[in-house]
DNA sequence: CGCGAGATTGGCT
DNA sequence: GCCAATCTCGCGC
């Protein structure tokens, strides 16, 4: 089933006219709010860039929020390093971080210097499928729906070829990125749970998926009973 | 199908 | 060396 949609899709190989033209972009404001709240509020925005022509991203389905202060696991815990400093640049910057031979991507929040941010667990597929699949280094068949290509904060920096060059990039005034307002979440549509593969302060609430979307990782996401696609 | 060990790479001690 | 905001596969129930 979910062939024939990634087909459908992707039918024009993903350079088809932007279907967001009329929405709404968000503003650097949006990102200039405590780490929690603009996870939350991210939840069913749109997230995309642009390769040699081509438009790859979804909707955003999963996030976690690292904390500017008395959060252990935040990579700012430890304070500014080259390794981590646009972590402390403007709100919506990415922050592109390396782990277990993977990239996970952060967008930056609050105000300059604080080094807070929200890490993008999950994606829901929707742009450039087919060039989703070559990034992975599948092929059409080995996909048998879209959660193996951006359920999972590795597996979707791979399928949008994101690593350190994206690092420090400012998504909201880079032409080749988007990030804007789609289905509102209605909070009674959201869960927070416990963040994943964390060491320290495990106990904060600070993940938030869309209830039953079935790109969501783990457990929450996978073998839900309603099994659609909750978003547009 | 759920769980756990192993793989794999860059950055930091 | 060692560790990490991960992923995958193989084994066992």
């Amino acid at each position: 089933m979910n062939d024939a949609k990634l087909k459908q899709d992707d039918e024009d190989g993903g350079d088809r006219q932007r279907d967001w033209e009329s929405t709404e972009s968000l503003q650097s404001k949006f990102f200039d709010r405590r780490p929690a709240v603009v996870a939350r509020q991210l939840l069913g925005c749109g997230f995309a860039r642009r390769i040699e022509g081509v438009w790859v991203g979804g909707w955003i389905v999963e996030t976690e929020a690292y904390l500017s202060s008395r959060d252990a696991a935040s990579h700012s815990a430890r304070g500014e390093k080259p390794g981590n400093a646009s972590m402390f640049g403007r709100p919506s910057t990415l922050y592109v971080y390396p782990i277990h031979a993977k990239h996970c991507v952060n967008l930056v929040t609050e105000s300059i210097g604080r080094g807070s941010a929200v890490l993008i667990r999950a994606l829901q597929p929707v742009w450039g499928i087919e060039r989703m699949i070559e990034h992975r280094g599948l092929s059409s068949l080995d996909v048998s729906d879209g959660r193996m290509l951006t359920t999972g904060p590795g597996r979707l920096c791979h399928s949008l070829a994101i690593d350190r060059r994206s690092d420090r990039v400012d998504p909201i005034a880079d032409p080749n990125w988007c990030l804007f307002v789609g289905a509102k979440v209605p909070r009674n549509r959201i869960t927070a749970t416990s963040r994943i593969g964390i060491s320290q302060s495990k106990e904060l609430p600070l993940r938030f998926f869309v209830d039953g979307n079935r790109y969501v990782s783990g457990l929450a996401g996978q073998h839900r009973r309603p099994r659609r696609d909750s978003l547009p």
